[in-house]
Order: C-alpha cells, then structure tokens, then sequence
DNA sequence: CCGATATCAGTGTTACTGACATTG
DNA sequence: CCAATGTCAGTACCACTGATATCG
C-alpha cells in the first residue's frame, strides 16, 4: 500500500531530520521559511505560507523565532499596511548555510546506498505527485 | 532538498488519507492494525507494534478502540498470560475491506497520472529505504 | 533478578480550525 | 460589503516517554 509506504518513510525521514536540526536548534518550518527568503527574497507571511505549505497560523510562530534570534526581520509593508514584509538577514543567511550542511549530511544518511539514478528518479516522481496536487492542495 | 520532498509529499498523503479515513469513521492505526491481523493471523499486541511500527502504548489505544466495534476481539493467551492474542472478527474482515476499497480510491487519487512503470520504481525506492533502516528503527 | 508484555498518564510536534481586528 | 492579512486560542492526530504491574 504505497500510502502507508510514504507515511512511513516519512515518520522515518520525520525522525532523521528532526533530530539533526534539534541538535543546532531548529525546526523545519525555521529552515522551510529562511530557504524561501533566500530564495525569493522579502516576503510577506500569507505568501511565505504559500510558498512553504505552512498555515498562517504556523508561519507567525516561526517568524516570532526566527526574529527572536536576529535571523530575519519583520516590518510593515508601507504599501500595504495589512502586510508585514520579511527579510533575511546576513545573520540569517549564515544560519541558513549552517542547517542546509546539516541537513546534507542527514540527507546522506537516509538515502545510504541508493544509487544515484534511483534517487533522482525518486525524487522526480515525488515532485511530479507535488506538482499534481499544487492547485488543490494549498 | 529530497526530505523536504518527501515530508510535503507525506503531508499531502495524509491529508488525503486522513480525510478520505475520517468519512468512514477509521484512522491509519486502525488499518494498520487490521491489515496485520488480516495477514498473520491472531498476534499478540507487541507484535503487532513491531510489525506495523506503531508504539505499544498506542496500540492499546487502537486495539480498545477495534474491540468496541466488535472487529477484532482480545483474549489473553493462555500459553504466555502475559500476551493478549488480538483476532480479527468476520465483522473486521468486513470492516478491513470496506477500509482497504476507500483507500484504493485515495491512492489513485493521489498517485493521479503517474504511469505504472514509475509507479513500482517508486514503491520500490520507498521499500530500500525503509529495508536499509529496519535495523536502527523501530 | 532480568526481560518482555500490557496499560496508563502525559508530552511535544505538526497541521489545522475558528475567531477576531485591521486594511484594501 | 467583501476579501486578504496577521494574530491568537484551541483541536486532532501521530509519535513518543516514563512509570507501573504482571508474568516467564
């Protein structure tokens, strides 16, 4: 049963990446919001939810954190007042680096022995089921 | 970032689970646990935790939950009085069907126009990568 | 005494829901 | 008036921890 397959893969997947960013003080919504400031740039909270899959709710925790810790900074948007833009900042992006090496290794670590062509072809069907589901899914 | 990938994927799966599961009144531990005893008979609580990799703690919980529905039926085994052997009832052979036919309906939902061949290559990465980590997770 | 089992109480994270005030 | 945003409180499920009693 595949469903179940993919649940537990990512209970599994949950546990390693969990951990590892546990030990450096993170979470993954902490690193899912400074990959996409880093990506995209400034952002206000409703589209980072967007972009990350996180609820609203979830993202002002995170960013109340992320603040907390000097990595991003939130401030109104001048054009629109109901906004709060939010930018990374050098802090940020050095706090970013330090949790992507930390979650390569992990990365390493789950998918041991799987040859290379394998992994992508996992990996390009994991997106393809993502993509599917891009409109319906929020 | 693959475990990014699969956890969104994991989220979107159990979303569509969850949902499609909730309408029949069922959760994942319930399926779980029933497909378990489907396909190896009468076994005892802990066994079924380790095989379906769900804690003991909450297979008490679901296998409290399947006894008031008169799916599985809980004696105490005579032969080590500290196990219960949990049988399946014809009422959750039923049960396990109706449950196993709505699932279906979700996963090729959810797995959508993903050509068969990609499909078992998929299942297939999932399965190594829960062999390779059998041994360190429980 | 040690190990395995079942049970119970409780915790933490993730994802989500509903409500509200503010702004466009 | 309606829609979007940010915030807060609370819920549900999942995974897990620790303690206890029983039994082999």
């Amino acid at each position: 049963m595949p469903s179940w397959l993919i649940t537990q893969t990512a209970t599994l997947t949950n546990r390693l990446v969990s951990a590892a960013l546990a030990e450096v003080g993170a979470t993954r919504y902490h690193y899912a919001v400074l990959a996409a400031l880093d990506e995209f740039g400034p952002t206000s909270q409703a589209e980072l939810g967007r972009r990350c899959h996180i609820d609203r709710s979830d993202i002002v925790a995170t960013v109340n954190d992320l603040v907390e810790g000097r990595y991003v900074e939130r401030r109104q948007d001048s054009a629109d007042r109901r906004q709060n833009l939010i930018t990374l900042t050098n802090t940020g992006q050095q706090r970013l680096e330090h949790i992507a090496s930390v979650l390569d290794t992990t990365q390493a670590h789950l998918l041991g022995d799987i040859p290379k062509p394998e992994r992508e072809a996992f990996v390009t069907t994991l997106r393809r089921i993502l993509d599917h589901h891009a409109g319906t899914a929020q």
